[in-house]
DNA sequence: TTGTAAGCGTTATCAA
DNA sequence: TTGATAACGCTTACAA
């Protein structure tokens, strides 16, 4: 009833055909008349027959899986980018394995490729360490492996990324048109790619707006976090002035500064706008709620996934290609209001 | 040099022994003795030998995998359990599996299974639709699926979940001796297994404390999030007398709840104690930082994963101990205080 | 267009 | 304690 335990030979049998006949009907319709098809198809259905995956995997020297390796299972923003990874693969019969990049022992990375149990991987995680990185792409071949979100410069893996730049310039120019000129900027951790890129956006905005920028209300976050925007709230309050603008690296930041300026008695947005970059779930729920930047998770996480499983059938990109940018969008919400 | 390619046949000519040697060497060292044990052990060194997890699964008839099911990959509640589940499941070499069960289709759960990418599953929504879990038990024999968290009271399935009511009590025992009498509490999404079970602790604890429930005061959140919380905020603002505690169901509904209230000038704690359950990572960020019930979400992945390994592997629970109940722990902060 | 049959890499049975 | 070998279920030359 369940159809469990059928097998291919089962079918064949069902259907009067040989076991090649079903293998192609079901893999390589084109080749089988239609007449057979059909049969083999009703055979199908009447036995519930369902692929051995084991089998097909050994046969075809495969894993029919991919790896993608998050920095932090944790933060809410990687779960649309699961999605739109799981909507591609799955449709492909590919199955998803998920890790923590956070304590993985390098070994263990390499070890699922080694033993067939990954045929790709999917890399979200910028901060992987430079060794385990490098081992990995010893054993991973070049087309096996994509970057999204983050990424390290200096390899020449697939990269899938949101317009960083653009979008911070997008905030800035979105403040500057709300009349703000002293405008302030809380970056993320240091090193980060990210977190360049969107400090490069906001320069370029500042410059192109004819605007100085204010070196004390450049603030070192540190981290993606709250905790780090509550950080930066206090030294904006130590300063003598304050910034009637600030664009935060990441939405947690944004929440984290808000939360904290609202301690000292500093409503945003009367006393100062705040736009933040992600648009994670909670931003808009937020009090008050998020401007903020939009990355199209659900696309960086589709692409990353249709270039990586485009790379493992051959089709794979010219080398010059490699980074496909995602644009980003504005979402105008209560944090940020005109000058008054 | 990466030992790809490298089979047991290999390992075997280079140990010169046969095959099966190597494979009893590997998977029952028992049955060899020490000194051709030694040999093979250094032919695997010299070839870098990796087992081909598809042949393995084949003959074994297995897959090789879990499939976790979560009701929604972008609650942060989930991360840690997934944490948990990864580190048991990964000592025994087998792959996470991990599936969003909001829109996933039956017929495609099932799949799983039935063609082998899957061994067990570890089930995380309470949620899945009847229809599905009924046609998934049909097919998944008893001892390959285990609840964590959440369940449906009406199955068999083993059953991981946190103390909930004994923690709802908690809560409540930690208001009263704060000076707390006027006690509200704000539900989960109704119907919800945990939502009851936390209202259950709720009374048994005014009962034994001797305190008369106010109906006005237990407002039904309808769900486990931040809207949840700001809606019950608006509902108590417009009753005639605050309670001078509040009890939430989950930390997003306390946070959505001080939110709304701050906004309305409310302070908590000077105006009302909060507290919520489940302790994720944003609680003790929060400003105010949350007074909370810990759940051991670590341990209810190490035990769901444990449970299902042993299930497995046929050293399965007895039907009547079907349910394993994992301590909570009061977490004080700054969002409860003594009653002025 | 279809069938035959070899082989993917492992494990488990049986015999030695 | 070890070895020879069949079998797991599938795909793909090659032959028909």
């Amino acid at each position: 009833m369940s159809g469990k335990g059928t097998t291919i030979q089962e079918v064949a049998r069902v259907a009067g055909v040989s076991t090649a006949t079903v293998s192609r009907t079901l893999s390589n319709p084109d080749l089988v008349r239609d007449g057979t098809k059909k049969a083999v198809l009703a055979a199908v259905e009447k036995t519930g027959y369902r692929i051995n995956r084991a089998a097909q995997n050994l046969r075809k020297q495969q894993a029919g899986a991919i790896l993608v390796l998050l920095p932090d299972l944790g933060n809410p923003f990687f779960s649309q980018i699961l999605s739109g990874i799981e909507s591609v693969l799955t449709t492909s019969d590919l199955s998803v394995l998920i890790t923590d990049a956070s304590g993985i022992k390098q070994s263990q990375l390499v070890g699922y490729f080694q033993d067939t149990r990954a045929d790709g991987i999917i890399i979200l995680d910028g901060a992987i360490p430079h060794g385990v990185l490098k081992e990995l792409i010893e054993v991973v071949p070049d087309n096996r492996a994509v970057f999204a979100c983050e990424w390290k410069p200096d390899t020449k893996l697939p990269s899938i990324r949101s317009d960083n730049q653009g979008g911070a310039h997008q905030a800035v120019a979105h403040l500057v048109e709300l009349g703000h000129r002293k405008i302030g900027h809380v970056l993320g951790p240091r090193g980060n790619v990210l977190t360049k890129e969107r400090l490069t956006g906001f320069e370029r905005a500042m410059l192109e707006f004819d605007i100085d920028i204010n070196s004390n209300w450049l603030i070192d976050g540190g981290e993606f976090s709250l905790e780090a925007g509550a950080q930066a709230a206090r030294q904006f309050i130590e300063l003598d002035e304050l910034p009637t603008a600030i664009f935060c690296a990441a939405d947690l930041i944004a929440m984290g500064l808000i939360s904290e300026f609202a301690k000292h008695g500093i409503s945003v947005p009367n006393d100062v706008s705040v736009i933040g970059f992600d648009d994670i779930a909670i931003a808009y729920r937020f009090i008050p709620s998020l401007t903020t930047i939009r990355q199209n998770r659900i696309q960086l996480g589709v692409l990353a996934a249709t270039t990586l499983m485009n790379s493992l059938s051959g089709r794979s990109m010219p080398a010059e290609n490699n980074v496909q940018l995602v644009d980003v969008l504005l979402v105008e919400r209560e944090s940020t209001a005109p000058l008054s």
